[in-house]
DNA sequence: TTGTATGCGTTATCAA
DNA sequence: TTGATAACGCATACAA
């Protein structure tokens, strides 16, 4: 692997004439430049990064940590921050916690890992990253988790109190308000809800979106249609089932994930309601088995993607302005 | 943020021997080492890696090149490597090709990417990184889509011609096998198969393993019991209907992946025939969406977390032999 | 046991 | 327009 010494010396110019052509900012005269250029290329040339670098104190990489990577939101926030970083030239540096596996699967511990974190932040962070995006499994307040590092982090699919650091998350109110405002749009009076756990951030948000749609298109919000699941598919089949055994019946059922909503399909099943001409059931996150199902379900699609290049761009656009003068 | 030059100044010791207790190797007094780990706590000191990588030439980071992140196999395999990786003390870096959104997921076109590889390989390689692992979004042969690096390589759900590359696949045949000995052992008599492209190898392992469990079990072979899919949903839901409409109808449908395989489940759904009361389905891939279906899908699981496991346990040992002495 | 000094491959200042 | 040279932060050969 040659260097830019090499070049030089064969080019019989000094090292700093080799980074002038190899930067262009520095006016070099143009026999020599072409001289310069056809020896870089003969040798097949590369440019140390990490030299570069270390000279520079700044990598054009950044620290991407996840919670879990196989996590059905993190994928596509990879891809919409990788989009965004390699047309700026920025590289991703990964990191997985796997809380997933490591909590088996169980949310509401997910601060358990709190422990995790540190040494992985710091980690990355010796590696010299610009900046960090941490992307969570789920949209909650993660304030204490990551130590504070001197270097800007911006918070995806969470997010913390405070009031200095950025966050890219979808709008919950707006997305529930726009599903059920669909339903209504559709035809359906009787709208029952099966919601999230009651203390989460998304359950409110979502909850208050539903109910500012009921009343904006003046229908009756009752109670008894609304019935507590915990995310997962069991409790939708449970949901369902107390919901499909009311008189009157729902015509119509906003889960508040693909999971409950799935367990709520397969509960209509199982009692011969047909989806959607008997019932219908919405969903949301747009999980990948949703258009798998038949019948299969109506889904609010997350602006995941979306929220990855928005995370990148808020990063970058940091970075830039603190770069000093 | 303090260098090791303003720790050996606190500590009036010089860089050396800040280094040398950092690292460990050489010996110290039991008195200065105790000085400098007090001051290197005191002043909070990281080391940079950056700096520790463009001594040593070596820097700790594999590249990871994934034809697309959103691949239903990519998550799983990332989480593999990077669990092995962290225990080893190695980072990724993160490339991702995109080729699924750039070929609108059409397969076939995947080789279209090919312009795309070069700059991408050439910018981690320059990195610095110490070995590339390669991740494809289907098993095929790969030979000349990665130019020829310095630097070891490891071939995951993909591999190459090169009799010098290595390359980490889950076995096609043995699955293939295993299924179609679980059909038969379940009193299955009549396997028909949904397979994918007939020009690609996965069909041909998977078609095989199939055959060869039928002659083992003395069933015989029965040509009109093979329907050619594409991989994709339709073909499986259209294959399934021709096979259902046989007489004798087959009793069990083994369908090359789960997108076929969901789609054969749809068909019988629309002709009342009952999954698996009159006939069973059994796919390949594990997708999330399987659990999900009702009735709900048998399906082979691949290996994908094993696998990411494994090719950066072969990179590593690769980088290991390499190293001079 | 500890220190001095050099170099890893760049960039960029200053002088020529 | 070009070149000599000093950093960047670290590891290490060699000397003391």
């Amino acid at each position: 692997m040659p260097n830019i010494k090499d070049i030089a010396a064969r080019a019989n110019v000094s090292t700093a004439t080799v980074s002038y052509v190899l930067n262009g900012k520095k006016s070099v005269s143009e026999k020599t430049r072409a001289r310069v250029l056809q020896i870089i290329e003969e040798m097949n040339y590369q440019p140390n990064l990490v030299a570069k670098s270390l000279k520079l104190k700044r990598t054009q990489t950044i620290g991407v940590i996840v919670e879990d990577v196989t996590s059905f939101n993190s994928s596509e926030i990879i891809d919409g921050i990788h989009e965004y970083a390699e047309e700026q030239g920025f590289s991703i540096l990964l990191t997985n916690i796997r809380v997933l596996k490591r909590i088996d699967h169980f949310y509401s511990k997910a601060d358990r890992v709190k422990e995790l974190i540190p040494p992985a932040v710091k980690e990355i962070v010796n590696k010299q990253v610009d900046g960090l995006i941490y992307v969570g499994v789920h949209p909650r307040d993660v304030t204490g988790l990551i130590p504070d590092m001197q270097i800007p982090i911006v918070y995806s699919y969470c997010y913390t109190n405070g009031a200095d650091d950025y966050s890219v998350n979808y709008d919950d109110y707006q997305a529930a308000y726009e599903s059920t405002e669909y339903l209504i749009r559709t035809g359906h009076k009787t709208i029952a809800v099966i919601s999230g756990v009651m203390n989460s951030v998304p359950t409110k948000d979502r909850f208050n979106g539903y109910y500012q749609a009921l009343n904006d298109n003046n229908l009756i919000f009752d109670p008894a249609l609304i019935k507590t699941g915990d995310w997962e598919y069991e409790s939708g089949h449970r949901s369902a089932l107390e919901l499909l055994n009311m008189s009157p019946c729902p015509d119509a059922i906003l889960a508040m994930n693909d999971n409950m909503a799935a367990g709520a399909v397969s509960a209509c099943h199982s009692l011969g309601i047909k989806v959607p001409d008997d019932i219908s059931v919405v969903g949301f996150d747009d999980r990948e088995f949703s258009s798998y199902l038949t019948p299969s379900l109506t889904t609010m699609r997350l602006p995941l993607h979306e929220m990855g290049i928005e995370a990148i761009r808020t990063l970058i656009s940091v970075l830039n302005e603190d770069s000093p003068v």
